[in-house]
DNA sequence: TTTTGTGAACTAGTTCACAGCT
DNA sequence: AGCTGTGAACTAGTTCACAAAA
């Protein structure tokens, strides 16, 4: 298992793109189906058909990392799952904090997906007295919003989950970012200055569903 | 105001790109902030500067759909503004409902960002009994899930927002289709198969928190 | 024979740079 | 003089198509 003979990992610089990490997930995610499914063997050819993916998209993303497959055979699943497991950093365990402890933050504190994949939520922050010292529904300890630099190096947190308020989150941003931890899911809408050495993924709900307004203004001039 | 002499808008063959559409949305977020600071006329190059965008990009999206800017001058704030509203099809109040009553459902029905844009969440769907009945803490009322298709009809729902567990998804999504609604915004992990006259959009969580996971197995050897 | 891994061709998206309008 | 709107140049991402491996 986990053959890599031919260890060909393209050199750190490199650049991966995020269209292709994506993908990872996504391939990741189809590799648990098959298995769970017993599939033991796969060529990127039916991976592509099952899943709606393209299949030299599918080699070529895996090809970045080595040479996973067997020709004339495909890929093996449980070890494509492994690699891929490894690309990811999913091998170990990755600790998560969400900031803000509204709606938002308590689903996704809470969230089941993000357990599943192994990561596990150690902490929530808030700046409310009524918060703070509670818990979310599945049991994750809410902090003081000004205890952040202590809490996340004791708890040696790797990734921040942000949903504060917009204007609170450039604020915290800096905090986070001063406590050492290098990752950052940031659900705040608006701009944000990124401090150095901050790897910044933001989700804005809102211009998601804007999308879909244009597509309706646009496309479907109907009703 | 609205001068729009060379109504050039590009032929509806011509396919504008999401990511276009996207930038529109952060456009008209930057200018809602530039009203307020009081800003009556902005350039591209101050825009571009004060919000960490390109300049020639701004140009070209709005160049699809009209000369909104006057040379020697700029934009001018409140006209842009209207225009990009219109364009995003924000000037009517789009109806919304969402799938699940879960805590990300919940989450999203009381989302303030999205009435901030004007968007109206009239109805939510579960299939918990403890749930049906009940309303959202913002008081969005929960319907059975089996009565989607009476109620997105009656209340003429415009886009569904898809919060439900990955197993219900494809199954709701069918119901979500065969009762007109055109646009999708979902929220469930994994492989859809995607109805005809639908238009879909995924946020998935899990994938952004797994490219966070990806930079830091990769980027950063350190811990 | 089957299927990978990959250069080459293609398509999409971004940025430059400047003519032309105000 | 200043700034837009836009072709041209460039960069990134996808898909094709096939030689080479099993």
């Amino acid at each position: 298992m986990l053959v890599n003979s031919k260890n060909k990992r393209k050199a750190a610089t490199e650049q991966v793109s995020e269209l292709t990490t994506g993908r990872l997930s996504v391939y990741l995610r189809c590799l648990n189906q098959l298995e769970a499914d017993g599939v033991e063997t796969i060529s990127s050819q039916t991976l592509a058909e099952r899943f709606h993916l393209n299949a030299a998209q599918i080699r070529k993303d895996l090809a970045y990392f080595g040479e996973f497959g067997v020709r004339g055979v495909g890929y093996y699943v449980k070890d494509l799952k492994l690699h891929l497991r490894q690309i990811l950093g999913l091998d170990r365990k990755l600790k998560v904090a969400v900031m803000g402890a509204g709606n938002l933050g308590m689903a996704l504190a809470d969230y089941p997906g993000f357990r599943r994949e192994g990561f596990e939520i150690v902490a929530m922050f808030d700046s409310a007295d009524g918060k703070i010292g509670e818990e979310s529904r599945g049991g994750v300890p809410i902090h003081d919003i000004r205890d952040i630099r202590k809490v996340l190096k004791k708890e040696r947190v790797d990734i921040v989950v942000l949903a504060v308020p917009a204007e609170a989150a450039q604020h915290v941003l800096d905090q986070v970012a001063g406590s050492g931890v290098k990752a950052v899911l940031n659900f705040s809408p608006g701009t944000l200055l990124v401090p150095e050495g901050i790897k910044l993924k933001s989700v804005d709900l809102t211009v998601s569903l804007e999308s879909l307004s244009f597509f309706l203004a646009q496309g479907d001039p109907t009703s």
